[in-house]
DNA sequence: TTTTGTGTTGGAATCGGATTCCAACATTAG
DNA sequence: CTAATGTTGGAATCCGATTCCAACACAAAA
C-alpha cells in the first residue's frame, strides 16, 4: 500500500465517525465516498476495499498511540511514575480521536484478524507496559508481577474500557481526571489497607 | 422473537465457533447452516437474518453470565468476598464459552447497537460490580469508591480482556489462576504497600 | 512542447451473498 | 381427522461491493 497523497489521507478521516457510529457493515463505500468527498472510483483506486479503508484508520489511531507511550514509558523517572504517563498517553490519544477508538474497538475482531493490526496492537498497548512492570520490580516502585503478561493485559483492560466508555457516551471529562481514577484503581486497590488482609 | 424449538436451539451454537473466527461478515449463512445443520430456510423461518442469530448466541452467553454472578452477588459474605466470586463467576463463564466470548468481542460494536443486548450487557456487568463496591464501603471491606460507576467499568475491563485473552489463545490455565492474578491486582493494586506512597 | 506516467473520476458491467417467496410436506395440538 | 405451525428445497430478487474501462488532469521527463 503506497503512501496515501496528503490531500486524500486529511479527508478520509472523516469516515471514522460513520464507521463508529454503524459499523464498518453497515456502512456503504458510498456513504463514505459522501462523507469524504472522495470519489468511489479513487477510494477503490488507494485501497482494496472497504476494511483496508478501517485498517488504514485504525493503524493510524494505533502508531499515534504506540508514539505517545513510547514517549512515556522512554521518560524520566520511577517505573510507576512512568506507568502513571503511559496511562495518561493511552488516555489523551483515546479522547483526542474517540471515533476512532469506538471504531477500532466496534470491529475488534476484524482488527485482529489482520495481522497487521494485531501487531500494532500489541507494541501500542501490552508491550510497554510488560517492559514497565518489569522495570518497577526492579526499582521497587511496583510489586514485583507474577506475570507480567497477564497483569499488562488487565491494565490494557481498565485503562482502555475506562477510555472507551467516555468515548462512547462523549462526555467532556477531563483526561486528568479518568487518569486518576484509573491510576487510584490500579497502584493503590480496592482493599482497605489494614495489616493482613493480603492473601493468607 | 419467539422462543426458538429447543432442538434447534442446541444445534445453533455451532455457529458461535465459525463467527468467531471470521468474524459476522466473512460468515455466509450458508455456512451457518452447513455447521449447525439447521437448512437457510429454516434458519430465515426463525430468524430475521444473520445479525439476528448473533444477537441470539451473544444475549444467551450474557445471560448465562448474568445468572452467575447475580448468584455470586446474593450470596454471603462481606463484598470483597462477594466480589472475588463475582471475577470468578465471570470468567468461569467465559471460559466455558470461548467461542461466543471471541464472538461478542469481535463484534461488540454491532453488539452494543443492539439495544436489547446492551442492556444485557450492563445488566451481567456493571450493575452489579458497581451494587458490590456501593455495600464495600459499607461494610468496610472495600475502599469507598469516588465514582462507583468509573470503578465498575475498569473492573469489568480488566475481568473481561483478562478473560478474552484466555479464551483466544484457548489455554488450559484453570479459572482459580486467572481469577486469583485478576484478584490481586485489583484488590491489592500494583504499588508496594509503604506508609506515604498515596497520592499527595 | 510533446511524451509519458500517475492520479482522478464517472458510469457501466459483474458478482456474490442476503433475503424473500413459494409450494410441498411433516408434525403436533385439538 | 383438521387446522395451525414448523421444515425445507429451490427459484427469484435485491443490494451493495468490487471490477472494468475510457476520458481526463497534471506533472515530470525528454
Amino acid at each position: 500500500m503506497k503512501p496515501l497523497p496528503v490531500q486524500l489521507a486529511s479527508k478520509i478521516y472523516a469516515a471514522s465517525e460513520l464507521i463508529a457510529e454503524r459499523g464498518l457493515d453497515d456502512t456503504k463505500i458510498e456513504d463514505i465516498a459522501e462523507v469524504t468527498g472522495i470519489p468511489v472510483s479513487t477510494l477503490y483506486y488507494h485501497f482494496r476495499g472497504k476494511a483496508e479503508i478501517l485498517a488504514f484508520l485504525l493503524n493510524d489511531l494505533l502508531t499515534a498511540i504506540a508514539a505517545e507511550v513510547g514517549v512515556a514509558v522512554e521518560s524520566q523517572g520511577t517505573a510507576r511514575e512512568r506507568l502513571t504517563r503511559v496511562i495518561r498517553a493511552q488516555l489523551s490519544v483515546m479522547l483526542q480521536n474517540p471515533a476512532s477508538c469506538r471504531a477500532l474497538v466496534g470491529d475488534l475482531g476484524r482488527a485482529t484478524r489482520l495481522p497487521q493490526l494485531a501487531g500494532a496492537l500489541s507494541a501500542a498497548f501490552y508491550q510497554p507496559v510488560e517492559q514497565l512492570l518489569r522495570d518497577g520490580a526492579d526499582d521497587g516502585s511496583l510489586l514485583p508481577s507474577e506475570d507480567t503478561m497477564s497483569d499488562a493485559v488487565m491494565i490494557f483492560g481498565a485503562v482502555t474500557v475506562a477510555g472507551l466508555m467516555e468515548a462512547v457516551v462523549g462526555s467532556q471529562r477531563p483526561m486528568e481526571s479518568i487518569a486518576d481514577a484509573v491510576a487510584r484503581l490500579l497502584f493503590d486497590g480496592l482493599a482497605p489497607r489494614t495489616f493482613d488482609e493480603t492473601h493468607a
